[in-house]
DNA sequence: TCTGGGGTCCTAGGACCC
DNA sequence: TCTGGGGTCCTAGGACCC
């Protein structure tokens, strides 16, 4: 606890569907929504107009589909999301060396460990000039929460959404906290909440009135606790710079349940391959490998194999991966699969005992060795089918860049906007028309053209053959609903929606 | 037409060691 | 030897967060 409300938490509100917003014109003030669109996606985040329809997170997209079948239903692009989440983060790097991210659009700073004076004043000053720097740098809006705490700056952040910054004075934490649910605190999710409702408490001073003995007894040392001191108003914890990972994973979930062993053999190496792979990229090695199997009735297990030394090889994680699913029986069907790797080290030490490990269990099982660095046979079929999954970039040959909003029946719908521009057009295209290419997310702020940037004689992304406000769409011009991505032409129109 | 994917931390029992 | 007891590692599962 600290006695000036030095500790920011920045949120940034309705963060993909927002960036979605920023990138595609046509899509602001409208509702859109962001996650898996396969049949079994969930939302990931809804913009704030589909909110209005009942749609939030982690609800299943076909669930939000009903709710608000007009929405713009989009595949996340995160190479987009990390660009504006980096920008953001250094802006919070200029405040204090020590910034803890919690997610991508989430983090902790310390700002008296960036020597800002401690009262509210200056913290509340600091903080309004970063949501205007954050506005500035990347188009987007992020609420700010100042408080002597981690949890107090969490909380006053969820106050102060949308677009807003709230500072939880210290000496008012009790009085703010008190009334609230005990839900409200971190940690406290449903299950924990359904055991303190039974105890009868319901609110964080009912929590705090319990004392620690009783939470203890309900919910067990370390979370009993660690409620009771955070329901009291005590929190220590520091803001820590980034820390290492400490495990990689990876896991898919299928359209349809993986009845066919061999099948589910191959899915488990590809996603071996695909572990090992983000492993590498990290720079690390890891000692035990994990996988996981969800079967179709959602009963859910893991086995674990701690190897004698951490390795990167991908052979050996195959391997130990096949082992480990021997003992699964899968008859009934799979509808997810996943393998991690955890006990990370620095992957310059030496994996040379997994690798022997590895070795031997080939010799006894009389496998002839592989090829360590080869992804496992059959793991690279190369071309699956080019998908044209809505929201995702796209450049065409003559009409420059645009997104797809949907396809269906052979024919890919795309609307040609960018960031920067007014609402675009749709046009229809063949989805095998060699005009048409996949993209690459643009800046959500237009780049400044200063010379030096140009490329030789090359347009500026993003400019097609004609400049100027976009056309309304020929009539008959436009194309047929979609099995999958959005209703076709016009996905968020509220003149188009049905009854 | 139910229920993603990437993580973190905690619990609990058995093995093993001191 | 026990009217024992910690640590630590491994494994499996679960709660929680975004
Ligand atoms: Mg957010």
């Amino acid at each position: 606890m600290r006695g000036a409300p030095t500790i920011l938490h920045l949120d940034m509100d309705a963060f993909y569907a927002s960036a979605e917003q920023a990138a595609k014109p046509s899509l602001r003030g409208k509702p859109v929504v962001v996650g898996g669109i396969g049949p079994r996606g969930v939302v990931a985040t809804a913009s704030y107009e589909a909110r209005v329809f009942g749609v939030h997170s982690a609800m299943a997209t076909a669930q939000a589909r009903r709710l608000c079948p007009n929405a713009a239903y989009l595949t996340p692009r995160f190479s987009l999301y990390r660009q504006v989440s980096d920008a953001v983060m250094g802006l919070l790097g200029e405040l204090s060396p020590l910034v803890e991210p919690l997610s991508l659009d989430e983090a902790f700073v310390d700002l008296e460990a960036g020597g800002v004076e401690p009262s509210t004043e200056a913290a509340r000053a600091v903080g309004e000039r970063l949501r205007r720097d954050i506005r500035t740098a990347t188009g987007l809006t992020g609420s700010v929460g100042l408080a002597g705490s981690k949890m107090l700056a969490k909380i006053a952040s969820e106050q102060a959404k949308p677009d807003g910054l709230v500072v939880i004075e210290p000496g008012t934490e009790l009085e703010v906290l008190g009334p609230m649910p005990a839900r409200a605190i971190p940690g406290v999710g449903p299950a924990t909440a359904e055991t303190l409702r039974r105890a009868g408490i319901l609110t964080v001073a009912d929590t705090a009135e319990a004392g620690e003995d009783e939470l203890v007894r309900l919910l067990g040392r370390a979370h009993g606790a660690g409620l009771y001191a955070l329901a009291t108003g005590r929190d220590d914890r520091p803001v820590v710079a980034e820390r290492d990972a400490k495990s990689v994973s990876v896991e898919d979930t299928f359209e349809e349940d993986l009845t066919d062993r061999l099948r589910v053999q191959l899915e488990l190496a590809r996603l071996a391959d695909r572990c090992v792979r983000r492993l590498r990229e990290a720079g690390r090695s890891g000692r035990t490998v994990v996988i996981k199997v969800r079967r179709y009735d959602f009963s859910t297990l893991t086995r674990s194999e701690t190897l004698r030394g951490p390795t990167d090889d991908p052979t050996v994680v195959r391997e130990a991966a096949a082992r480990l699913l021997d003992g699964v029986d899968t008859t009934a069907g799979v509808r997810l699969l996943g393998v991690g790797v955890s006990g990370l080290a620095d992957y310059t030490q030496e994996d040379l005992f997994a690798q022997a490990a590895s070795e031997a269990t080939q010799a006894a099982e009389a496998a002839g060795p592989k090829e360590s660095e080869e992804p496992a046979e059959g793991t690279d079929t190369a071309p699956r089918p080019r998908r044209w999954l809505p929201g995702l970039d796209v450049r065409h040959a003559e009409h420059g860049t645009g997104w797809v909003q949907g396809s269906g029946v052979g024919r890919v719908t795309v609307r040609f906007e960018q960031p920067w521009s007014p609402p675009g057009r749709v046009r229809t295209f063949a989805v095998d028309d060699p005009a048409l290419e996949p993209g690459e997310p643009l800046p959500l702020v237009r780049p400044p053209a200063g010379p030096g940037r140009e490329r030789s004689g090359e347009a500026q992304p993003g400019e097609p053959g004609e400049p100027g406000p976009a056309p309304e769409p020929a009539p008959g011009a436009d194309p047929v609903p979609s099995p999958e991505g959005s209703p076709s032409p016009d996905p968020v129109d509220p003149g188009r929606r049905r009854p």
